[in-house]
DNA sequence: CGGTGGACCTGCTGGC
DNA sequence: TGCCAGCAGGTCCACC
């Protein structure tokens, strides 16, 4: 679900709400998440303070007041939400803290690919999970060049690099799909093929397209909510992400779905060459 | 090392 | 109406 505009939309919402609460109790409703949830979290973290809210590439950062920071990953369909504790509990609630606000801050995730771990906070970027990224579209490292020397070493296709991690950090399917549309080229090109004029092209989009998502709060194409649980609006704007068969929004052809490996890519074939 | 395909889960949709 | 196949925004691991 949540690519890196939706983790960002929800880190603003949570942001105010949750900076300078101190953690009441916290309860694991379900431990079996994509990797265990540690029996000793809930302990470890209660009368503890949130003292500000981070993001980095799809993992969002609570800081606490004790050299720690509560790390979650939403997976597909991970949310995270401030609620009112008055609001009924739903199915797949795993986690649920509750503020010294009164209010609640619940992680709600049915397929359980998402993650909730503790690091300290002087170490985080040591956690394997977050080692190995690369940079995030908005790093001042990213840019043109740098995709470029990424590009010109890999065999993959183009639209399975921007899904690297390791190589630009915060990019899923719906993103790579959009990012290749506006820089009119295919996402099945071999990026070691690809001009540098063309990579260039694809890099400014990267963080145009990521920039103009984070300003219509994301894109909800079905169950995808910020920390209110409002819908984004950017699947009003997708020119080509899960629009297969409709007219392109540019010329009278109509968008194409192909497999890559196991997921679908979709493209103009007038407009992307 | 690099690339690919399947596994991990639940839920929804569309075709029959 | 019911059933089943296929698909879903992500990552990781085994295998070549």
């Amino acid at each position: 679900m949540p690519e890196l505009p939706e983790v960002e939309t929800i880190c603003r919402g949570l942001r105010p709400r949750l900076t300078g609460r101190k953690l009441e109790s916290v309860q694991i409703l379900e431990r079996r998440l994509r990797i265990a949830v540690d029996a000793r979290l809930a302990p470890a973290i209660e009368g503890r303070r949130i003292t500000g809210v981070g993001r980095r590439a799809k993992f969002i950062l609570l800081f606490l007041d004790s050299n720690t920071t509560w790390i979650f990953h939403l997976g597909m369909s991970g949310k995270l939400v401030h609620v009112d504790p008055a609001t009924p509990r739903q199915k797949h609630d795993h986690i649920i803290a509750t503020l010294d606000s009164g209010y609640q801050l619940r992680y709600h995730d049915p397929r359980r690919f998402g993650l909730s771990v503790l690091a300290a906070s002087d170490a985080i970027a040591e956690l394997p999970q977050l080692a190995r990224l690369g940079p995030d579209p908005f790093d001042p490292r990213f840019d043109g060049a740098y995709l470029y020397n990424a590009c010109r070493k890999s065999e993959r296709r183009v639209r399975d690099l921007l899904l690297d991690q390791r190589v630009i950090a915060g990019i899923g399917n719906i993103y790579a799909n959009e990012i290749l549309c506006r820089a009119g080229v295919r996402p099945a090109t071999r990026s070691r093929r690809l001009s540098r004029d063309q990579v260039e092209r694809i890099a400014r989009q990267t963080i145009e397209v990521l920039r103009e998502a984070i300003r219509w709060c994301g894109t909800s194409v079905s169950d995808y909510r910020d920390a209110d649980d409002r819908r984004g609006e950017f699947q009003d704007h997708l020119r080509v992400y899960d629009r297969e068969g409709e007219t392109c929004r540019f010329c009278p052809s109509r968008i194409k779905r192909v497999s890559l490996g196991n997921r679908s890519a979709y493209y103009c074939p007038a407009c992307q060459r």
